[in-house]
DNA sequence: AAGTGGTCTAGACCACCAA
DNA sequence: TGGTGGTCTAGACCACTTT
């Protein structure tokens, strides 16, 4: 990267020119892990205000080439995880360590947009069970499962009032039993709030892929998930599913 | 949204507060499609730089709750369309306006990372089939699909070599042929190219949500797509698919 | 021509991390 | 304590759209 100033002749931005040239130095003077020099050094290599170079290295997180840690520095990011959330049976509880795993589970009244998934008010509290995604010991999402009380009213497994963890896995357990018979799936780009932020160990704000899942059961709607995934270091990959056709005109 | 500064206590950024406080705006005192005032306004109103306050709207743009165009000004942005991207058969050629048109068919080298999904040499040309999707009018999406020299050989239906539209189409409806049987599916974080911006009517730079697909036939990659998706205004939506399971521990 | 959002500057200070 | 990225300012000019 021993670029040194940038000529501009175009109206072409001078941080997407800047973009092009880190871009190209990542891909050929770089590798994984690998530290780049601080943001006040580079913007004076490339003869710009720091302003303009963080333009630059915004897009470059956003599109997961690197990485930046407040206090520590910038790297190259590593290639994106990909994360499987294809609608089939896949790991099961006692798998190795990329799994979900359930930190807690208590009562709270949904946001509204779970609430008009699930059908009920806003007002009225539901189970919330609160799980974490890990891979390569870093956390990669988060998930709310919400699930109305009407739904557990018939043959509810929750005798006592135990919160947390344990009670979280004997909701998710008794779902399994009600055998969901389909589901609906939906992504969209949202930036993290800040517990989010905080269990994702990221700062708030930061992009993020939004998963929101609605589970039914015998044409009801039983529960409804909203996973958040860090849109920097993962990649959501939907598996084989059956034959398919190309369409179009 | 009377509001008129903000004080400051805990040590929230400012831009984080201010997306706050407007958000709440937004969903009381605005309805879809007004005008904000300008961001030299808002900036004297909320008593910051108009550069913080622009931290917090693009935030907002992010999140699919404002547009903003260059010359004209600020506006509440409708919800954001779902789009069904779920491997199923759907729309076809005829169908009224929301499907794939096929805008144009030629050969070219793919990109390294196709390359190495459809096993062929970055340098050999394979053809490719432009495609754009629309709804309400809009450009949402644009995609590539690249099919590779080796698989059209056997009963190849381009005896003439009428490049553009036309051959798109033969293209697709041999693929069809084909009967494709599986396909595995992406969908990661990315910002859109010059051309990409273009196509959708958009500014470079801009989030877009890229699905890359690789199509296979007995057991063969036959083809490879990589579709953009404009971020801020569409939802990839996932149909019902069988019987699933909930898993973790 | 006037008004909008987009880019850019040259500073400053803050929050965080490691030594 | 020194170095890093994160936030913030008060300007300036540019590209674009509308009138």
């Amino acid at each position: 990267m021993g670029s040194t100033q940038l000529d501009q002749q175009t109206s072409e931005p001078k941080y997407w020119h800047l973009k092009t040239v880190l871009t190209e130095a990542l891909d050929t003077e770089f590798s994984v892990g690998q530290a780049l020099p601080n943001e006040r050094e580079l913007a004076a290599r490339f003869g710009v205000a720091r302003a303009t170079l963080r333009q630059a290295l915004d897009q470059l997180e956003l599109e997961g080439r690197l990485q930046r840690r407040r206090g520590v520095g910038t790297t190259v990011a590593p290639p994106r995880v990909g994360v499987d959330v294809s609608p089939r049976r896949h790991t099961w509880p006692g798998a190795p360590g990329d799994a979900w795993v359930t930190t807690d589970c208590a009562a709270a009244p949904p946001p509204t947009a779970v609430a008009r998934m699930l059908d009920v008010h806003p007002d009225e509290p539901v189970e919330v069970v609160h799980r974490v995604l890990a891979t390569h010991g870093q956390a990669v999402a988060t998930e709310q499962l919400y699930v109305p009380a009407g739904v557990l009213t018939d043959s509810g497994p929750l005798p006592e009032a135990a919160g947390g963890v344990a009670r979280g896995r004997r909701m998710l357990a008794w779902l399994q039993e009600l055998r969901p018979d389909s589901q609906d799936r939906a992504v969209e780009l949202g930036s993290a709030g800040a517990p989010e932020a905080r269990r994702l160990d990221q700062l708030p704000g930061a992009p993020v892929l939004i998963v929101t899942t609605r589970y039914t059961a015998a044409g009801r709607t039983v529960a409804a998930a909203v996973a958040t995934y860090r849109a920097d270091t993962c990649r959501l990959t939907f598996g084989t599913q059956g034959t398919v056709s190309l369409s179009g005109s």
